[in-house]
DNA sequence: AATGAATGAGCATTCATTCAT
DNA sequence: TATGAATGAATGCTCATTCAT
């Protein structure tokens, strides 16, 4: 039992040195500069050892793309802690999505990594923690229609739906275009995301 | 003069025809499976005359990307002749983008190429075509501020930039997750998109 | 004959220009910077063009070395005017040989091309280019017998032959190790060249 | 302990066998005929196993060039054995240079490789192994001094470098116009280093 | 003579994955 | 379990030369 244990922990703590490695490399190097090759001498472990901690290379990125959305989502919970109606708990989400964007650019790129990029398929837990996520909207939603706030034909699972994509939308669209926009329009990123929150807060309130 | 007519047509037939090849092979690989040895193979042309064509793979692509943002011009032009009022323009937009991608996936992945890869870079030609795109659209919202069917508080330029930042995000969105929301929820593409517009529609109206 | 004086005159321009062109760009970009299309672009003319006048890129390279050994030459021929004594000449040839180089780099290189590269040979017309200036030296050095300021011992073509050698390494190991000696020994250009002088003339004087 | 030793023997072997490959290979195809293609295929290895051993063809170059400066230090330094006085020294170290050309004309222009080409740079290492070969002839010459058979003019560094300016010089003319000297002028390889030696050796005797 | 479009072999380098030890 | 050497297909791009018009 204790030899189990110790081998048990220390597998456990393999498995993270792994992706921390994987993370460190990709904070340096952007998402498509992840190699086994750097990971390997990043960990100190040899190549062939990687791949018993994980199947591939893209099950490192499912990893860390899950622990992305599970941040992604304790920083939403946290966010509406501080809001007292539940309008204003969705606004204090989509402000949360660009702060973590803005803090954590690299988990912010993995955690919509399954949306971009065709090739990837969301593992049945990469889905759960997706569903998680849109669960807490949906909830928030759902007691602002209990409260006569949201416009009753909203329906909170759609919305909840619609939330994501837009914010995910606009966050996008500022990280590539938000400089070529503040130079050519003299639009602020701030400006942008307050006219967004602006619609999406109209479109929905009763 | 004849001649130098023949040649200047056959050349452009060749330059459509890499696009073509390079469209096809995308169909079926994906936007990053093409490569030049492909389109070299489907074109029957040796890889070397392909570089007289065009200067690096990249210029493949950012044809083919301002083609289908022409493409996509020409659809949200048409899209709003069938509409009376401005607003009514602003959600035809929204659905003709909807369908161009349904019509032309690959297409609106190009459209959008340069929106998901930080790699790459803008020639001034495809700026210019966002542009015009952006401006129909800032031009429609003027015309239903001076309307009074706009919420005087929203910015046209400031709302051309949110329409664009969300209805992507809400078709790459759809894209994605469809067919899994489908499948979970019940809840079909058609509606989620319905939701979408009429968030917007709230949200810009007087 | 008025018609094929003026042909024969174009054809000539023509020729020179090619290789005006291919100096120009081997200025720029180097000795292995050259490239037909480059040359084509330069001239104005179709890269097919250009082998109507040269039989391929080595024979461009062989007109240029060719001109450079003329250039050689008069420089050679010049520097020696100023001097009264024979070996005060040899000396002036070393000193001309190595400002012809600071001057005109590439033509330095285009004269000892042959020299380093194993691959090219020498044409008969390359081979006289270089006849004469080895001839030149002979003479100088056969006075320097006559006059008795040569060391008996001394043959002139063996002379000639060992001062091109000589020199032409000299010259290569201070374009390229120049600077580093400079650097970590603090021996100027100037001094290497002197003390070779120094050596070669107490060498062969009488 | 055996194991490891058997690997890292084996990894040596390797190594050496790349390095001979590209020995091989260049003998048949000059220094410029050198590819990773034939050094795969020569060696039985997959291409990118090359990359394991040497991080690109440069340094395949580079280790054979260190190894031919070796080999001819090691020549230099059995050559001065057998000569008694430092001038006969000097002239022996002469011949050596001349003879490892001869036997070993690969090495020899490896030697000079970073001496020709202008776009490599010496690493630090190929730096200490000529530093060692130009010590030696200061060293010498220092000694010729002390004993009042050098020039008391000559400064025993410059001297130095003059010398492998001089005899590089002196041995690619011969390689290049060896054969031709021989066919025109009827003056043999050996007669006209011998007219350098004579030179060289009058040159800086007292 | 002049054109210039077409050729295609050539090349250095990368990297996810495997497998014998 | 762990290793790390080996793999080899993949890829973007170059350029001297040819040849039909």
């Amino acid at each position: 039992m204790e030899i189990k244990g110790r081998k048990l922990k220390e597998k456990q703590e393999r498995y993270n040195a792994i992706l921390e490695a994987s993370e460190k490399i990709m904070q340096a190097d952007g998402l498509y500069g992840l190699n086994m090759d750097l990971v390997a001498k990043e960990t100190q472990l040899a190549k062939g050892t990687l791949y018993l901690y994980f199947k591939n290379k893209e099950e490192i990125l499912a990893a860390l793309s899950l622990k992305s959305r599970n941040l992604l989502f304790e920083a939403f919970a946290k966010s509406i802690k501080k809001s007292k109606t539940p309008i204003e708990q969705l606004k204090a989400i989509i402000l949360a999505n660009y702060q973590f964007f803005k803090k954590y650019p690299l988990y912010f790129e993995l955690v919509s990594l399954y949306e971009i990029n065709n090739k990837l398929t969301e593992t049945e837990e990469l889905q759960q923690s997706s569903y998680k996520i849109s669960q807490m909207v949906v909830e928030i939603a759902q007691k602002a229609k209990d409260n006569k706030t949201l416009n009753p034909n909203i329906d909170p699972v759609n919305f909840s739906i619609c939330l994501w994509g837009m914010t995910v939308g606009m966050i996008q669209l500022i990280k590539v275009r938000g400089a070529i926009i503040k130079q050519y329009q003299g639009i602020s990123e701030k400006e942008i995301l307050s006219s967004f929150v602006a619609i999406v807060e109209n479109g929905i309130r009763d």
